[in-house]
DNA sequence: CAATCCCGCCAACAA
DNA sequence: TTGTTGGCGGGATTG
């Protein structure tokens, strides 16, 4: 398949194995024209699937260090069905949909367009959306797409929170679910309390509830459709950080808060468990986003998040705001989300030296990026909120430390593998694939040059 | 075993 | 009806 320049057709050796060896799902392959002993024919439909192909390609071989890329070739070796959960991780894939699009010149987004461009199915999308749109950046244009409004929305986004938050405090609650779910409860939302939870109380609730569901009904929230979780649940859920002295907050306690609050019984909806799910999806996506972050809390065991979205900024905006607390354990190629290091060890071999510049080179050019876009943004900036005092992760209105972005030894983890193949080219054995990377290399340049607006990078190697 | 949370079925909706 | 959205919870992974 040499250089496919714009062809879609490719010649490859094996690779069709490997592909499916590597389960990647939602992954459209290329159509298989013609095969032979030791490689095929094989069409992409688009550039864009050839991409994201080489993309997966590229991630499985990060994160399977154990097997070389120069024995990646190796035909049906049946490889150990390698899958790892974490690479499919909410957190890992909003990293990715946020570099994708967190871009200059990204006005619109499409749902397909995210999803195959990810390589994951569509259904993950509208999570991820969800929780961005609650925070305000993204919007929904129009069905299938979203507009992309930046993170400069977001301090606005929370400030709404907090006030809404705050004032509903005393009286009604933000739930809005459809069966049970309790009046109005003047309970002030706290950590403490409840303890009560167990389901054991059920029963004899009918009556309250329904009572109370129809008061709801008449009254308050009409308008909530079906606005039923996830981008609400995500809103309730910070607002328990901005509303409350609070500092670490366990799922769980959040799960009960969250729902028809402790003191209701009603809450017997065996359901708490099921909104635990949904908050790990809530908080994956927001810890890769730097607003919140999982800790152990100190007293208990227990592992709880804390919120650290807008926090104070010293002086100068130095480089502080990528300063991972624990940046050595988040190493690239790993979740962060999910602060276990364990397995992180896996993937520290040589691939890590060689990553890491490449994430320092792209971390200097989302800065760039970012500050153009913030300077739009600041414009319309709700004046208190100065941009300069907050901080929102590896996208956080760094402005002046462009210069030494490369000295930055603390570069948090970001999946860098669109740098990643323009500059570690594997030692593939087998040429498909080194072709493949050559093609996919070029797409990426163009695309970059094209997106960014920026001259193609400089190879080296 | 417990904590996480991916996966995708399938029900509301919308076109 | 077909196409979108996105609850929801089974059960695989991890810890």
């Amino acid at each position: 398949m040499t250089p496919l320049g714009s062809s879609t057709t490719s010649r490859c050796h094996m690779l069709l194995k490997e592909i499916e060896a590597i389960k990647i799902k939602s992954i459209r392959l290329p159509r298989r024209i013609g095969q032979h002993s030791d490689f095929a024919f094989v069409e992409f439909g688009t550039k864009q699937e050839a991409n994201n192909v080489v993309q997966a390609l590229s991630r499985f071989h990060r994160s399977t260090p154990s097997i070389p890329c120069n024995h990646m070739a190796l035909p049906s070796s049946e490889s150990k069905e390698s899958y790892c959960r974490k690479q499919k991780s909410l957190g890992l894939l909003c990293t990715n949909f946020l570099s994708l699009y967190n871009q200059d010149g990204i006005e619109t987004i499409g749902l397909d367009d995210a999803a195959t461009r990810l390589g994951v199915e569509r259904r993950r999308i509208y999570d991820i959306v969800n929780v961005l749109e609650s925070v305000g950046v993204l919007a929904r244009k129009a069905k299938n797409r979203y507009s992309w409004k930046g993170f400069g929305e977001v301090p606005k986004a929370l400030e709404e929170l907090r006030e809404e938050g705050l004032r509903e405090n005393g009286n009604d609650y933000t739930r809005v679910s459809d069966d049970d779910e309790d009046e109005n409860n003047p309970t002030p939302i706290t950590s403490s309390q409840e303890e009560k939870t167990n389901p054991s109380s059920h029963t004899r609730f009918s009556m309250a509830s329904k009572t109370g569901k129809v008061l709801k009904l008449n009254a308050i929230l009409v308008d909530n459709r079906k606005e039923k979780s996830l981008g609400l649940l995500t809103q309730n859920f910070i607002k328990l950080f901005l509303c409350t002295d609070v500092d670490l907050i366990s799922l769980e306690e959040a799960a009960k808060i969250l729902l028809g609050d402790a003191r209701d019984p009603s809450t017997m909806r065996s359901n708490s468990a099921a909104k635990v799910r949904r908050l790990y999806d809530i908080a994956n996506v927001l810890s890769s986003m730097n607003f919140i972050e999982k800790v152990h809390h100190p007293d208990t065991r227990k592992p709880a998040f804390r919120w650290l979205g807008m926090k104070e900024k010293l002086e100068d905006g130095s480089a502080n705001c990528f300063v991972p607390i624990e940046s050595k354990k988040r190493t690239f190629g790993t979740e962060i989300t999910n602060t276990s290091f364990k397995r992180t060890k896996l993937i520290d071999g040589n691939l890590n030296q060689i990553t890491k510049p490449l994430m320092q080179m792209q971390m200097q050019v989302k800065r760039e990026v970012l500050e153009n876009e913030f300077d739009k943004t600041n414009l319309e900036r709700d004046s208190r909120e100065c941009p300069k005092s907050y901080q929102f992760g590896p996208f956080a209105p760094v402005s002046v430390s462009k210069a030494i972005a490369a000295e930055n030894k603390k570069v948090k983890q970001v999946h860098a593998w669109e740098s990643l193949a323009s500059t570690f080219r594997p030692e593939y054995h087998n040429q498909a694939l080194r072709d493949l990377f050559d093609h996919y290399l070029e797409a990426w340049q163009s695309w970059y040059s094209e997106v960014a607006g920026k001259k193609p990078i400089q190879l080296m190697f």
